[in-house]
DNA sequence: CATTTAACTGAACGGGCGTTCGATTGAAAA
DNA sequence: TTTTCAATCGAACGCCCGTTCAGTTAAATG
């Protein structure tokens, strides 16, 4: 058997997916031809079917690569001690989370419509479970006392908006760092839901 | 001259802007094609150039109507009294004037990509001239000692998110009619910002 | 060194793209 | 009734698309 160290695959392969990564983010995955991709990993455009079946399962890849990265280290968060600290806790790995991952937000929440029925409902069944974890918290607090909530699930919605949003204008250049970035939004989320 | 009145003109040309809208909404700009907006209208696609220069001017045009329709609408919007009755109806107004609209914001927060330099600093002013009406209030609400905010134009931005993000769950068919959304809203968003 | 085969090339496939334009149509105008 | 021309058709333009595949290359194996 020839070359099973030194092979280029493991090398490859990644820059496929980092590479559609950062187009599909750029300019949507219907305005990125596989050349494009190609051409920004090295190769001609057959040699990416080394490494994908199609577009279509390439996108979806990415998206699920990106929720279950989510999924992992949101399992690792401490959600014990009261609601509101677990609040806090949840807010700012929400942030520190998603602030670096620009690319991956936007194409999971963008591309949505290009998956097909299956696709999407594993996707939204992972945001889903992701979803939960908040609503859990919020629900706690509101049992406690500790929050007043009309609606857990239009709240959890709304603040996961609130918080993802950031990704759309957030500058790592800018005047606000990532720690000033989480305590703007830990007190602008833990005073509404307050009690 | 023959048929200025009883023109198809004055038919087809909105049908050809509501039928892009609804599959560019849809499906993404770069993923509909002339063919597809022409047969959704029940014309050639030769046809539409009647109408448009090209698509990417039917998607600038499409983004312009609706930030215009946004602005005029926002400056109808009552803004006297003390600044937490300005950011009621400054809430009650962005809900009820964006949730009907879905394939408006849609369109115009997720093609920006696909427009020219030119035609995205115009948007872009548009949006931040609505931007700052809310963000006027907040510094009023702050001056006055109304509102407890740390960083106004973080704020701003963040409520926005949370207020747009509506679109991306609320069904009219659902459990919830508008009223309900905005008082659930108006008491996250005075809450998030009060002393 | 000879062999093997993973990795990749480069051409080709059928098809759809945005856009243009001469020909056609049919209702209003004369 | 004849003329006019706005509106549309329908074909064509050159180009790019996603995907396939026989052939080439070159590095690890024996």
């Amino acid at each position: 058997m020839a070359r099973k160290q030194g092979s280029h695959s493991e090398i490859t392969g990644p820059k496929v997916r980092a590479a559609a990564l950062r187009l599909i983010a750029r300019y949507g995955c219907a305005a990125v031809s596989m050349r494009q991709i190609a051409a920004e990993v090295g190769v001609q455009a057959g040699a990416l079917y080394n490494y994908i079946n199609d577009k279509q399962s390439l996108l979806f890849d990415l998206m699920e690569s990106h929720m279950k990265e989510l999924l992992e280290a949101a399992a690792q968060v401490d959600l014990s001690g009261d609601a509101p600290a677990a609040l806090e806790r949840f807010t700012r790995f929400h942030i520190q989370f998603h602030l670096p991952r620009r690319d991956q937000v936007f194409v999971s929440y963008m591309e949505l419509r290009n998956l097909n029925e299956e696709n999407f409902a594993k996707i939204e069944a992972m945001r889903r479970s992701y979803e939960d974890q908040l609503e859990t918290i919020l629900k706690t607090g509101v049992a406690n006392g500790d929050f007043v909530v009309t609606d857990t699930r239009v709240t959890t919605l709304g603040l996961i908006a609130l918080l993802t949003g950031i990704t759309n204008w957030y500058d790592p250049q800018g005047r606000l760092d990532i720690d000033t970035v989480q305590a703007i939004y830990v007190e602008l989320v833990s005073k509404a839901v307050a009690a």
